[in-house]
DNA sequence: CTTACTAGACCGACTGGTCGGTCTAGTAAG
DNA sequence: CTTACTAGACCGACCAGTCGGTCTAGTAAG
């Protein structure tokens, strides 16, 4: 049945990296399908044996990049600590994320500018500022019923909390001296606990 | 010397206009000239007689949209009341602004990707940034000298609540329903500016 | 007032380069 | 010998930008 090993799980992943590289360097658009060939060091057959058009790479790399890994949120609300530990550990997990992928982290705005007129795209992304969100509210709520916040709405607070990060990364991409994470950044994230927490 | 009254200045907005119509419903690459020269009621001819490519009306567009208005926000460092209710005053013109172009902030995207391979692009929103940043950090400090808040760092501080807002702009056009200025958005900063006060 | 002329605003059919995508002819592993 | 895979030359739709030309309003000489 399979003459030969298959290999279809790496030259899918080879071809995801070097788009990835490619979109992140020119855009969605400037990007060329021969960029990615060339890049990939497959050949345009190749490529298009895997993935039957531009649109469908797009996708894919839309998946890799907004799948939520759910379990690895779900340890964090049952996790030891207090509230205010969780939260700014989730955070530099977060930024962690984000250095390390940080050649490529532009795709972020083509996605977000992508997601405006394509409904399928922005559903991706939508799902996954939710599920972020949902385990802020009840990271917070958790806080204020352990007495460690004031009790201020948590829909609010959650919605400030991610705002504050998604708003971080922005003002990065467009100005990487602006936002040192290490200092700033987290300061930042301090100063908001501190408006939760009781005075 | 002037066989025909002058309509440069009309004809260039009319252009812009449509553009800017044509940009947020399709994004830049996906509009077509044609489209613009369509939802301007002129001729491709007309449009190229303005402006000499579509880089050129994507520059324009950049510079009508991100020139600050130094004059308001100089004004308000020296308004009266107190320093959290003139951020909060701050906040509420920003947000005004941005709804009153809401059909047309989705290119605020546009540009954010523009701006990741556009060194021109970026350069106006960097200083965009920056000037709104400076201002936060001003207020912030008076705030500090007068009392009204803890001595904290104005720098993050600013950092974080512009970053609030930015990231509020990104929910908001990823899932409008997710945020709704009036509650959640004031909330989210109101929450920010009591982790700045005295306790 | 008429007529001849000018400037420059405006028009839209056309073109040439540029890619996304296809196709045919392989190659090598099993 | 079959089948999974690779290669890269090639095709043609599409679209930014061009170009030859028209049309209008003003000017001024007669």
């Amino acid at each position: 049945m399979a003459p030969r090993t298959d290999l279809s799980a790496v030259r899918k992943n080879q071809i995801l990296d070097a788009a990835m590289v490619v979109f992140a360097r020119s855009g969605f658009h400037e990007a060329r399908m021969d960029d990615i060939v060339q890049e990939s060091g497959l050949s345009k057959g190749t490529l298009y044996w895997y993935f039957k058009s531009k649109e469908e790479i797009i996708t894919a790399i839309s998946q890799r990049l907004f799948a939520t890994d759910i379990e690895s949120v779900e340890s964090l609300l049952k996790a030891e600590g207090t509230v205010s530990e969780r939260l700014q550990q989730l955070i530099r997990d977060r930024v962690q994320g984000l250095q390390e992928m940080s050649g490529v982290v532009a795709i972020l705005f083509e996605f977000y500018a992508a997601a405006l007129h394509q409904d399928g795209v922005r559903q991706f992304i939508k799902t996954y500022f939710q599920n972020f969100h949902e385990l802020l509210v009840a990271l917070i709520q958790q806080g204020i019923e352990r007495g460690e916040f004031r009790p201020v709405d948590a829909l609010a607070a959650a919605t400030a909390l991610d705002a504050v990060f998604e708003g971080l990364i922005v003002r990065w991409l467009i100005d990487p001296d602006a936002v040192q994470w290490a200092s700033l950044g987290e300061a930042a994230i301090r100063l908001m606990l501190d408006g939760l927490k009781h005075r």
